[in-house]
DNA sequence: CAAGGTAAGTGTTATAAATACACTTTTCAT
DNA sequence: ATGAAAAGTGTATTTATAACACTTACCTTG
């Protein structure tokens, strides 16, 4: 019954970049030559490699997201594993699959890490070797290569569950930024409005949440306060 | 540098039992003469195995676990992937796996599922082929073989912050139990006490606990009623 | 069959956390 | 000087958490 002889191992990123407009995720397309659905557009999916020999797996996802992204230490957490043993071996990803692999029939297993950055201070000028690189918002990603719309749901989920946790909302936001912000971040991953006054008095409460002595500048409104995050006070994980 | 050709997975199974003496993980013994770490003891380890190329992640742990307690239909659930690769690469375990494995060098990846069982209703009857078979407290854990410790660790604290949020108390508990079973229980599991009364109040609001017409039986002192959980309320993941 | 042992069962009060809600302030642009 | 735009701020209500001690029902034993 199984059409192939061993068993791979991959890790997927699932790499989140937030700003002012919105959560975004890392999708790459296929060349669209290549690799199209049913209906003829490229495809897209998370960017993703197979391990190699002596590397761990959270080296593994480091190393994806550099060769994507150029971007180095950004904050990487294993969510979830993947094993279903038809999982690449869906009708739309065999044409791909040919392009790339010597063994395209062979069964992946894989290994989901969510990353973070914040598209604020800088752009991680995506650079990819497999084609094109974007941002998609969150909401608007359509139907994804292999079981990736799954894996992106897992990510999306553990970053809901850990973002009041473990302490990670900074990895998204500028090094100084406005109590508007914060609220503006939580209210889109989680997906719900908070009390302003009410989101203010928790804040006061986070002993890692510190003001700072300057203003917003350049707004054409009142200037907010700025804060940055005392990172020793931080321990996720 | 690394030793090995190819890369192989694997699932580990955290079996935890629970009954009114505690909370037991489930460890299988290697034979006495095969191999014992530094001071002559035989060592302990994790149920796991290498999965099949055909088979699922769940898939496999089930058929792990059916293997050595022949119970099926358990509460399973994946909670993190291990791959560091040296994992199997310490010296204690070398001459274990030269005894089972063919290649002994082989890097192995893992993946982690905790599972979870009442001893109350029924003895999981382990039935071992590859050594013996104990219910260890999960306070008296000694070292164990590879990373097993680790995995250990990892499992508990999975267990610990589901079990609140995921409604998986039943799975430890018999099917009729005491509201003192179910505090213990919680006790036990979250390492922390609780008021009776207060833990009480809170019982109440979860829908899933039912109280049956049904006391407890052959005490030797007041019986306490008994509940079970309805199914029909239960929604964990 | 009375007494003692054992765990079950039960309410109230105090403190802390979460929620709901609306106006004033500061800056820039015109 | 006026208006637009978002920042910033306090109180009252509701809900949840925490602390705390005695009575009840059943079994055992002497």
């Amino acid at each position: 019954m199984p059409t192939n002889e061993s068993l791979h191992l991959s890790v997927d990123c699932v790499l989140f970049g937030y700003d002012d407009d919105g959560l975004k995720v890392l999708l790459i397309n296929q060349k669209e030559d290549s690799y199209r659905d049913g209906s003829g557009q490229p495809m897209s999916q998370l960017p993703g490699d197979l391990i190699l020999l002596d590397e761990g797996l959270h080296e593994a996802a480091e190393r994806v997201l550099y060769e994507l992204t150029q971007v180095k230490g950004v904050y990487l957490k294993q969510f979830h594993a993947y094993g279903d043993p038809n999982r690449v071996k869906d009708h739309k990803d065999r044409s791909w699959l040919r392009a790339i692999r010597t063994k395209p029939d062979q069964r992946v297993i894989t290994v989901g890490y969510f990353g973070l950055v914040s598209l604020h201070d800088y752009d991680p000028q995506p650079a990819s070797f497999a084609g094109g690189v974007n941002w998609v918002d969150v909401g608007d990603v359509g139907p994804l290569a292999f079981d990736h719309n799954t894996i992106l749901a897992g990510a999306i989920e553990a970053l809901q569950t850990q973002l009041e946790s473990h302490h990670i909302s900074f990895e998204l936001l500028p090094k100084k930024f406005t109590l508007s912000q914060l609220q503006q971040l939580y209210e889109t991953v989680l997906e719900k409005k908070f009390d302003k006054r009410n989101f203010r008095k928790n804040v006061k409460k986070m002993s890692h949440v510190v003001p700072l002595d300057e203003k917003q500048q350049g707004v054409t409104h009142k200037p907010a306060q700025l804060f940055s995050f005392n990172p020793d006070q931080i321990e996720h994980d």
